[in-house]
DNA sequence: TCTGGGGTCCTAGGACCC
DNA sequence: TCTGGGGTCCTAGGACCC
């Protein structure tokens, strides 16, 4: 075994509703839920005096109103929520040679070589004094040899807290937790596992790998390791996306084939226009589709590497019809890009499209300026009223038009 | 109670190639 | 005459995380 490391978990308390609190004191102390709103909203987060009713993140809006009719629902402020996970982030990596953003509230720092353990805990606590004092949030830390461990311990330390696992201590610290406590251990996991009579981290720890690994494969070999404390994936500061996606949950179902490629259309549209943004191009497109009931299916197609609107709108709306059985009332609509690729210089190879990247930038230009929401995505969002179907599909249409008959001059152009 | 949206990773079957 | 085996890519679906 290599030398054990020394590292820190960090996560802020319910952010969103911490973030909420900052912007309106008056909501301290009182049963605050983000998310639930509308129609077929879920919770995101929500305040501990809300958790003791049983309310909990993922609760379809309907079910927390019940468990908690007095709670205070609030849409999401997802621009605020951003802006205070990048002041906490700049905190962190001032203060931090190697760290680790794993999502919007939730941070790894390897502080191993740092004096001792001792020495560790302390520049932890001072950090994480810090952060509070400067953004005024809450934040909870767990320290241990590794990243699971260290997650586990931020965990039994929320809210507003700290635990540092003593060295060698892991395995007490493991056994009598259950199962679900593993990160990566789900529902169904901890479901599986409950059938076979193994309730405890110690449970686990007595099946024999030979075991786990005929009945879950790698994921056997893994439960396997997590039981014992082994973990050894690294803080990894940069992250490559190998996938973007977007996708559309409509306040009622809806079979009107027009309405839901204009859908489709908008939905791509902002897709490629992420693309772009990244410096990406796309060589794999996923077309999904949820009808009545949750049913949900998927069709991909390996495409030629493009960041182009027109060419990915073509693409999924192929997919779309080959996917779509007419007349089935649809619940969700997305898209899907992978295989991504960096365009890098490679961008040059389009230079002879002028006319095409002309029309991006110009489009991207006005994105950029009023923000992407309003310029295509403002009316193809809310889209639980009939009425304006209409006018997203004329106005779609006209789009559509207007891009082809480019497409036409284009192509007419090429063949002279 | 009736299930968001953005991601990652894994599995398993089939195509295809040598 | 009637069917090998390894490697890789593609596709569909599902579990899981925040």
């Amino acid at each position: 075994m290599s030398d054990p490391r020394t590292i820190m978990h960090m996560d802020l308390d319910s952010f969103f509703v911490s973030v909420e609190r900052i912007k309106d004191p008056s909501l301290l102390g009182k049963p605050v839920i983000v998310g639930g709103v509308g129609a077929r909203g879920v919770v995101s987060s929500c305040s501990y005096e809300a958790r003791r009713y049983g309310v909990h993140s993922a609760m379809p809006g309907a079910q927390a109103h019940k468990l908690c009719p007095h709670g205070i629902f609030l849409p999401g402020d997802y621009t605020a929520y951003s802006d205070y996970s990048r002041r906490v982030t700049q905190i962190i990596a001032n203060a931090a040679p190697l760290f680790e953003k794993a999502s919007i509230d939730e941070f790894y720092v390897d502080l191993t070589g740092m004096d001792k353990y001792f020495g560790a805990y302390r520049w932890a606590t001072e950090l994480r004094q810090k952060i509070t004092r400067e953004t005024g949030l809450p934040i909870s830390f767990g320290l241990s040899v590794n990243k699971m461990l260290a997650k586990m311990a931020t965990n039994d330390a929320k809210p507003n807290g700290q635990l540092m696992i003593e060295r060698g201590k892991e395995q007490e610290f493991l056994d009598p937790k259950p199962v679900g406590k593993i990160p990566f251990v789900g529902e169904k996991l901890e479901e599986s596992l409950n059938k076979m009579g193994i309730h405890t981290i110690y449970d686990l720890r007595q099946m024999p790998l030979e075991n786990l690994l005929s009945i879950y494969g790698k994921t056997g070999t893994a439960l396997w390791n997590r039981a014992r404390g082994h973990s050894d994936s690294p803080v990894a500061n940069f992250r490559e996306e190998k996938s973007v996606s977007v996708e559309r949950t409509f306040d009622s179902d809806s079979a009107d084939d027009e309405f839901l490629l204009s859908v489709l259309f908008v939905l791509t549209e902002k897709l490629s226009y992420d693309l772009r943004k990244l410096n990406r191009m796309t060589g794999c497109v996923t077309v999904k589709i949820r009808y009545e009931g949750f049913v949900t299916t998927s069709k991909q197609h390996t495409v030629d590497y493009s960041l182009s609107s027109k060419y990915l709108i073509e693409e999924a709306t192929k997919l779309f019809h080959q996917l779509y059985e007419k007349g089935r009332p649809v619940r969700l609509i997305g898209v899907r890009f992978s295989s991504l690729i960096y365009t890098g210089t490679q961008y040059s190879l389009f230079d002879d499209k002028e006319e095409e990247t002309k029309l991006y930038s110009a489009i991207d230009s006005v994105k950029n300026k009023y923000g992407t929401g309003k310029i295509m995505l403002a009316r193809g969002m809310d889209m639980g009223n009939v009425k304006r179907n209409n006018d997203i599909s004329a106005a779609m249409k006209e789009q559509v038009n207007r891009e082809n008959s480019q497409h036409n001059r284009n192509n007419a152009a090429e063949e002279q």
